[in-house]
DNA sequence: ATACCTGGTATACTCTGTTATACTGGTTAC
DNA sequence: GTAACCAGTATAACAGAGTATACCAGGTAT
């Protein structure tokens, strides 16, 4: 009895927790390529050219926007090495294995969505 | 867990169609209130000013905006009772609930996230 | 020699999602 | 009578995400 209460009275306390959950993560992965670019690292592309080309439609300015972003934050590491000519590597942090689960939601549902309205695989 | 998503996540097979599939599905649930919406009519709220309370930072505006695109793509049914005064119920269709990985995923993320930042539950 | 590769930066612009504020027309409560 | 609730619409303005295009400096391939 004093349970069912306490289940009903926390109810919308979790629901606003849940909502702020949501509005958190929606902040910071929000954008067109944020996602994108963390799959294409997480998938093994390391070269800024690589990431560019696996990514249809990103321009040169907004990868590299992104990407110094992502840097700050530490979603992914930046590595020059100094052979010649210079070479640039991005690799992914385990911070960013973290948006897996999102990612791979999100796909799964990308792929549904396009077998229901195309008809086909 | 954090083995199992890298496993995936690595795995360099089909790049190009899940980054389509991605691309796809930021685009239909794109935007800062979308995810937020769904998730407050799947939780059961039905009336616009319910909605709207239960999604902090949000305008009578975007909410009617968004309210009236997702009617169109079939994402909530919106029911008019003639009774006095007029009251509209917004409810989801099945369509809508396909979204739920999604956005369990990204309250998932939030929550931890937060714990993270903060230190505390 | 010239055309394309690399890893980006610079400049200028557009577009639209988002905000802010006010308002409607009807109903119910004090 | 006046204040608050409902389900929104109207108007205007803004900020910044995103686009388009060109360019740099070095190297490589034909």
């Amino acid at each position: 009895m004093k349970k069912e209460a306490e289940k009903v009275l926390s109810f919308p306390r979790k629901q606003a927790e849940e909502i702020q959950a949501l509005q958190d993560t929606i902040y910071v992965v929000g954008g067109k390529w944020r996602l994108p670019i963390i799959n294409s690292i997480c998938n093994g592309n390391k070269r800024f050219r690589d990431i560019q080309r696996s990514i249809p439609g990103i321009t040169t300015r907004m990868l590299s926007r992104e990407l110094k972003e992502m840097e700050l934050n530490k979603l992914i590491n930046r590595t020059v090495y100094a052979d010649t000519p210079v070479t640039v590597e991005y690799t992914s942090t385990d911070y960013c294995y973290s948006f897996g689960p999102i990612i791979l939601a999100m796909i799964d549902w990308g792929k549904k969505h396009r077998k229901k309205i195309t008809g086909k695989d």
